[in-house]
DNA sequence: TCTGGGGTCCTAGGACCC
DNA sequence: TCTGGGGTCCTAGGACCC
C-alpha cells in the first residue's frame, strides 16, 4: 500500500503590488494602474484587461492602455503585508515554503484533524487574509505542488480551486501548456511547432520525443509534470546558492571610471549581504549588457572564498574589462551585474581570500588583507547602528537615472532572510 | 520614458584525471 | 604508438520564474 496522498495548498496574492496600492489609496480602486515607471513591475486587473503585464516597458503599456496610471511603489508596505499573510499561513501548519514575497506552498496533510478538510482550510485562509489585510489571495488545493500551483493560477482572480484526488488528469489535460511550471515563451513555441498546445497533448507525447525536442532534463521534467508525477516535498528552509546585484545604467561609453563606480556600488551590496549571512563564495560572475541589449558574461573561480567589498570590486572591474575587450565592436554598455556563487559558510573569525592572480596581495595576515577586513567590519557595524546610508565606500557617482529606487532593491534582497 | 532586479537550473564544450 | 571511455570541474550562454 502506498502512503495516503499529501494535501498541498498553493496560496498566491492577486496582482500583489498593484493591489496594495489600491488598498492604500482608495482613489485607485477599480482603475487601471501599474507600479513602476520605465518598466511595469505589477499591473492591476483593470490594467491587465488591456493586456498590460509585468516586465513590459512603460511605453508599450501606455500604448495598450492610454489611461493607465503609474504609481510609485510603497515597498516597505509590500514587505510588511507579505509577511503578515505568511504569518496567517503558519497558523495552519509549520510546513510552509515561501517562494516569493507573495506566494507560498503549504503541506496541510497533517492539519485536517485540527482545521477540517482542505477546502475548509483554504476558505478560512482566504477569509482571514482578506479580513486582516484587505487583500485577495487565490488558493489551489491538490495532491502535488505543481498541481496546486496550476490550480491557484486557474483560480485567479480571488478564487479557490480544489482538485480532488483521482480527477487530476481530467483537470490538467485541457489546460494550455503555458501553465506548466517551466514552460516559457521559447518552450511553448517549440511545443506549438509540434502541434502540442495542451497539457494533455504534452502528456501524450513520448518521453523520447520530448527529450529530442527540449533536451534531457527539461523533456523529462515536463513529461513528468504533465503526467502529474510531481514528487517534490515542501522545503521549509532553502539556502541561497548565489548572491548578486545588477544595475541598469542607461547608455554609457565604456570607460574605467564607470566600471569602478558601478562595481563599487554593486560589490558593496553583495558583499554586505554575504557577510550578514556569514557566507563567502568561490566563483564570481560578471554580466555586461551592451547598448543593443546583447549581453555577455565572464566568470572566475578562486581557490579561496571571497566576501570582501574591495576584493569583489576589483574582480568585477577586471572581468568586465575582459568582456568589453572581447567585444571591441561595442562602444556603449547599458547594464552591469555581479554575482557570487559556490557559497560556503564563513565563520567571521576565519581567514579569507588569497586571490587568483596575486595570491599574497589580499591574504589576511598581510597588511592589505587585514585592512580590508577591518574596513568591512567597521562599515557593517556603523550601518547596523546608524542605517545603511551612514557610510559608503566610494562616492556615489551613479546618476539615479530614473531607475528603480533602492527601497525596491532592499525588498528584493529581503528574500534572503530565512523565512 | 526603449526595455528592472533578484534568483534557479540546464546545456555544451574543453580541460583534466583515471 | 595508438586507442578508448567515464567522470568531474570550469566557463559561457540561455530559458525561466517572481
Amino acid at each position: 500500500m502506498s502512503a495516503p496522498a499529501a494535501t498541498i495548498l498553493h496560496a498566491d496574492l492577486d496582482a500583489f503590488y498593484a493591489s496594495v496600492e489600491q488598498l492604500l489609496d482608495p482613489g485607485l480602486r477599480g482603475r487601471p494602474i501599474a507600479v513602476g515607471g520605465g518598466v511595469v513591475l505589477a499591473a492591476s486587473y483593470e490594467a491587465k484587461a488591456f493586456g498590460v503585464s509585468g516586465g513590459m516597458s512603460g511605453r508599450r503599456a501606455r500604448e495598450l492602455c492610454p489611461h493607465l496610471q503609474f504609481v510609485g511603489g510603497h515597498f516597505d508596505e509590500y514587505q510588511r503585508l507579505g509577511d503578515q499573510v505568511i504569518e496567517v499561513l503558519y497558523d495552519f501548519t509549520p510546513l510552509v515554503e515561501r517562494i516569493s514575497i507573495d506566494e507560498a506552498f503549504l503541506d496541510v496533510t497533517g492539519s485536517v484533524h485540527l482545521f477540517g478538510p482542505p477546502r475548509v482550510i483554504a476558505t478560512t485562509i482566504r477569509a482571514r487574509v482578506l479580513a486582516e489585510t484587505g487583500l485577495a489571495i487565490s488558493v489551489g488545493v491538490a495532491t502535488t505542488k505543481h498541481l496546486a500551483k496550476v490550480a491557484s493560477q486557474v483560480a485567479k482572480p480571488d478564487g479557490l480551486v480544489v482538485v480532488e484526488a483521482g480527477t487530476e488528469t481530467e483537470f490538467l489535460d485541457p489546460l494550455p501548456v503555458g501553465l506548466v511550471w517551466g514552460v516559457g515563451p521559447v518552450t511553448q513555441a517549440r511545443l506549438a511547432g509540434q502541434g502540442i498546445h495542451t497539457i494533455g497533448a504534452l502528456a501524450a507525447t513520448s518521453p523520447q520525443s520530448l527529450r529530442h525536442l527540449l533536451g534531457h532534463a527539461i523533456g523529462d521534467k515536463l513529461g513528468s509534470l504533465a503526467l502529474n508525477a510531481d514528487v517534490r516535498r515542501i522545503e521549509t528552509h532553502r539556502r541561497a546558492r548565489s548572491v548578486g546585484a545588477q544595475s541598469a545604467i542607461g547608455r554609457r561609453t565604456v570607460d574605467d571610471a564607470v566600471l569602478t563606480a558601478t562595481f563599487g556600488h554593486l560589490a558593496d551590496r553583495v558583499a554586505t549581504r554575504l557577510r550578514a549571512k556569514e557566507r563567502a563564495g568561490h566563483s564570481i560572475t560578471v554580466r555586461v549588457r551592451f547598448a543593443d541589449m546583447k549581453s555577455v558574461t565572464r566568470s572566475t573561480t578562486l581557490r579561496s572564498a571571497v566576501a570582501s567589498t574591495r576584493t569583489l570590486t576589483d574582480i568585477g572591474v577586471g572581468l568586465a574589462q575582459c568582456a568589453c575587450a572581447d567585444h571591441p565592436e561595442q562602444h556603449e554598455i547599458s547594464l552591469l551585474a555581479i554575482s557570487v556563487s559556490h557559497l560556503v559558510p564563513e565563520c567571521p573569525l576565519q581567514l579569507e581570500l588569497p586571490l587568483g592572480l596575486d595570491p599574497d596581495e589580499h591574504r589576511v595576515g598581510t597588511e592589505r588583507g587585514d585592512a580590508r577586513r577591518e574596513l568591512d567590519r567597521a562599515v557593517d557595524a556603523a550601518r547596523a547602528r546608524f542605517g545603511s546610508d551612514a557610510v559608503g565606500y566610494a562616492p556615489v557617482l551613479l546618476r539615479q537615472n530614473g531607475g528603480v529606487p533602492d527601497a525596491f532593491r532592499e525588498l528584493a534582497e529581503a528574500k534572503d532572510r530565512e523565512f
